[in-house]
DNA sequence: TGACTAAATGTTTACGAAAACATTTTATGA
DNA sequence: TCATAAAATGTTTTCGTAAACATTTAGTCA
């Protein structure tokens, strides 16, 4: 009983009990080829009498690629992310393709050694962050020849495709809502301490705006800290104390903006006549704010459920090997899911 | 270049190409055995000319285990459970180990399923949520002989090993600080339409020191959305709009709670003289918030972290079998990771 | 220098599933 | 009733790695 019970049941031994041969129990679990039905169905109680369970780890040996799709993520401490992770694991759900997935910590040398880690799996697909990966993670990538998809920004060249927005543009047209309602001294807080590569990009559609309408930007903080509504909080407590406070904030994301909207709503400091603030996502939760935050909204799901889509999709060749025509594949393509801004109640 | 290019290079190949034997790649590629400083390196200049990559598959194959740590969540839509898969990720982090992960939507035939889905790739052991599982899914797992950590809840029979905390006791303890303050008369906000069980133990404790005390829940209110400020924030304004409006609310969650607090503060309602409220979780966002609100904090994080350290860790028998001796694994053993009445301002 | 040991490297095999090819049954029709 | 095709089932081999065992080479000491 220890040593046999121990051992999870194969296809061996599921023929063994059904008396059948172990490709004929191949065959059947799979429904292909022909098989009749009185050994499909002996076939089958004998499986389930077992409790055998396939081993995937074979099929992906032979068949050279295993049903998984890679997802590099920068962190899992943002919302963001994980409702991209959300969009990957839905597309994926009940097509047998599972998600396996690290995080970078917004670290170049960490998203090498995951890229590496994660290949190693031999999977259908990689989703990368963004689009800017170091030389070596791109040599990786292409010597494997796996199919990789890249969310969230399309300001670069992508390694093949991109499922994203432009985060400069982004920033441009929240520099340029806030300018039509007269603002001409701006304030921008941050997080991170500027290693989320789309923020930057975002301050500086925002900022080239700006310039271009001859007004300013007073005031810049960039914390070291993730994204919070504390650390937005905090932020904007600091950024209003100053001498010459801005008229309005742009902040790098929502969670920051809300916490600065707690400290007005804290301080009775009055939105947008005292000082007027903007995000970036449109996330659900500001719905339930007393003031409506004027924001960005992004397709952070969709994100996700595209690159999945194309991973998983119809789109291998007719060999079904790794489709490397350049058309297709090597020629960066951008899918642009676009952005709304949301004209709220704060600027 | 198109055939010979697209195949990844194998042991076998770089042993080709360093003039040597594959068993020699694989032992100076695990720096283990004997080998020849001279040859080491010839091995590793080829190997990194050729671009090699191990196939985790064959080792995992030939090992009957692989590296990787399926995790089952009911949901990513929830912070908490990103929190927990993010705790898991970190302790998993730069082992070589890597989480596989899928979601239940709170479904116990979407469990069954896919318990049997990550099974399949033989993974180091299973995370589960809570100690709720069909008969069907307990045996598949027996049957794997797969190690498992429960999370989130102690309160029943774990399979093995369940990581968390009392949620009976949380509700309980939440029910006697309110009692405490005066309150008689509450009312209690939940979402998920009654699927997450967790919720429902908070529930029941808190309902039975209510009822210990002779005071009553005079509304109870369960939205079938899955939680939101939003969601709170609506079922706030609808349970306050009664007749006889409860004194107190305990809410599910804290998006629900912060969803009252919104309210109130929107409405000019007075927190806690005109109504008092309570969350669940403790969530950082909290902090930020212009009232701080009365809550339990749990371990989220600490239960990842645990339940993956058990899991890799060094409880693995002299044999390096799965260990299914009964005193360490059979027997439930409950890890309480205890909670924390947060005693804020709402009450 | 030769016997002998340790170090370095090589060969065979197994892991579980499935494609490719082979063989046995069963059904069909003259 | 027997050829013949179609259906059902079986056998061999492969995927990439690593344990187990085998062999060769280098090193030590009498």
């Amino acid at each position: 009983m220890v040593d046999k019970a121990e051992m999870r049941p194969t296809m061996e031994d599921v023929a063994a009990a059904a008396g059948v041969s172990q490709m004929t129990v191949s065959r059947v679990m799979r429904g292909t080829g022909q098989t009749s039905d009185k050994v499909r169905k002996r076939v089958q109680d004998a499986a389930r009498l077992l409790g055998y369970v396939p081993n995937r780890l074979a099929t992906a040996l032979r068949d050279e690629t295993a049903p998984l799709i890679a997802v590099v993520l920068p962190t899992l401490g943002n919302r963001v992310f994980s409702e991209v992770l959300n969009g990957v694991q839905t597309t994926l759900a009940g097509s047998g393709v599972q998600p396996v997935f690290g995080v970078t910590e917004y670290s170049a040398e960490r998203e090498e050694e995951l890229v590496r880690d994660l290949l190693s799996w031999r999977p259908r697909g990689i989703i990368l962050p963004g689009l800017e990966h170091s030389q070596a993670t791109r040599a990786t990538i292409r010597a494997s020849g796996v199919r990789v998809a890249e969310v969230m920004d399309i300001d670069g060249d992508p390694i093949s495709v991109a499922f994203g927005m432009s985060q400069i543009a982004a920033g441009r047209c929240t520099a340029q809502h806030m300018l039509s309602k007269g603002y001409r001294r701006f304030g921008y807080i941050g997080s991170q301490g500027g290693k989320d590569l789309r923020a930057l990009k975002r301050l500086e559609g925002f900022r080239a705006a700006i310039r271009e309408a001859g007004a300013q930007i007073v005031t810049q903080l960039i914390r070291p800290e993730p994204s919070s509504m504390t650390v937005g909080r905090r932020a904007t407590a600091e950024v209003l104390a100053q001498a010459h406070p801005p008229q309005a904030i742009y902040y790098s994301n929502d969670d920051l903006a809300a916490g600065g909207i707690m400290h007005c709503l804290s301080e009775g400091i009055a939105i947008p006549s005292d000082v007027a603030l903007a995000g970036f996502n449109g996330l659900p939760f500001l719905e339930a704010l007393p003031v409506r935050l004027t924001t960005v909204e992004t397709p952070r799901l969709q994100m996700g459920v595209q690159a999945a889509l194309h991973l998983i999709g119809q789109e291998t060749d007719q060999d079904g090997n790794q489709d490397r025509d350049p058309e297709r594949h090597s020629t960066g393509r951008r899918v642009d899911l676009g952005f709304q801004l949301i004209d709220g109640d704060t600027c």
